[in-house]
DNA sequence: ATTTTTTGACCTTGG
DNA sequence: CCCAAGGTCAAAAAA
């Protein structure tokens, strides 16, 4: 599990954008108008400093550095996923049934399946402290059609959490830290049910809903979709420190806000490198991405980009001299 | 001032 | 095309 676990990236690379959602297929066409609308507006913003060809060619730059961004955020995520995977047999360590069982894209969820055998290996650890236990653990694959027509699965669990039936809360303690995007009442159901994601997100694509039981009040039913690309916060969910964890598994990380003074660059985790461990069963075109990605060549040209996106950005160049100049000691 | 939650409106999907 | 239901967004409110 510690190898596994060794080399959990977390790599955003969000150069002065904006953060960019899970592009959901309805959604890509207004997004792709927004970022054109906005680009646009930057040309003609520039327009007055530069010509209208160089005000071009910088888009088409934009563009291209933002869509190589997201391919990398996506691959680095989607390989610390399978590296995960590998390495347990689940991100909440619960002992699972082989993805072989999966349901039918058709069918996300059962509805509503008999109560198996109680579950409480999975969070465990971060429910010990609180009145709850947990009742049962259900878990389903799904395929979630991507853009370039291939599937990928999407883990969907079903816990049931047993809590007192006077709190409305509707808060499960996992381990990780959620944040609540919605609340609906359903049809089937008088008690509402809530919706949260990841507090990672968007690196993190984790979602899930929480509703009491029809059936029984003081059970409330937590759906998780997906799985968490970083290791679990802490015990009380808190944001991960700096410091080094159980296997010194701590996400690489690197924070660049170009649009204001505030520049974070945390290379210093895992030694700023980039490791991947081959998936045995990966599929061929994934071990080839992994083998690239893990190359010397790779992570050279990917510093030499990052570099030459930093320094050729004047607000960054002038918030590290003003840094640096903050720094000398007065003469 | 900042972050998180609430909640009505809007969007998507399936029948 | 219409409708219903679930899911998500984003402004406002609360902490």
């Amino acid at each position: 599990m510690d190898t596994a676990r060794r080399s959990p990236v977390c790599l955003d690379l969000m150069v002065g954008l904006p953060m960019v959602r899970e592009p959901s297929p309805a959604r890509c066409a207004g997004m792709r108008a927004e970022a054109h609308i906005s680009s646009s507006a930057c040309g003609r913003a520039a327009s007055t400093t530069m010509t209208n060809g160089e005000a071009r060619i910088l888009e088409a730059k934009f563009t291209e550095v933002s869509e190589e961004n997201r391919r990398l955020t996506e691959m680095i995520g989607y390989l610390y996923a399978n590296n995960q995977n590998f390495g347990r047999q689940s991100p909440e360590g619960e002992g699972e049934q082989p993805a072989s069982t999966a349901a039918s894209p058709t069918s996300p969820v059962g509805k509503k399946r008999g109560r198996e055998s109680p579950d409480t290996s999975d969070s465990g650890d971060a429910n010990s402290d609180k009145k709850i236990n947990m009742v049962e653990a259900d878990h389903v694959d799904v395929e979630s059609p991507l853009s370039n027509g291939t599937c990928r699965r999407i883990k969907v669990k079903k816990v049931c959490t047993r809590i007192d039936p006077s709190d409305t809360s509707l808060v499960v303690k996992d381990g990780y830290q959620w944040r609540k995007y919605g609340q609906k009442v359903t049809r089937d159901n008088p008690s509402p049910r809530a919706y949260f994601r990841c507090a990672f997100a968007p690196s993190c694509p984790v979602k899930k809903k929480v509703q009491r039981s029809a059936e029984d009040s003081s059970v409330v039913e937590a759906t998780y979709e997906g799985e968490h690309n970083h290791p679990r916060p802490t015990r009380d969910g808190e944001l991960p420190s700096c410091a080094t964890q159980g296997g010194g598994s701590v996400p690489c990380s690197i924070s660049i806000n170009s649009s204001g003074p505030t520049i974070t660059l945390d290379l210093t985790k895992n030694g700023g490198g980039v490791q991947v461990v081959e998936a045995g069963e990966a599929q061929p075109d994934l071990k080839k991405v992994c083998r690239e990605v893990a190359s010397p060549e790779f992570r050279a040209a990917l510093v030499e980009q990052m570099a030459r996106e930093l320094t050729g950005d004047r607000k960054f160049t002038d918030a590290l001299a003003a840094a640096i100049l903050r720094k000398l000691p007065d003469y």
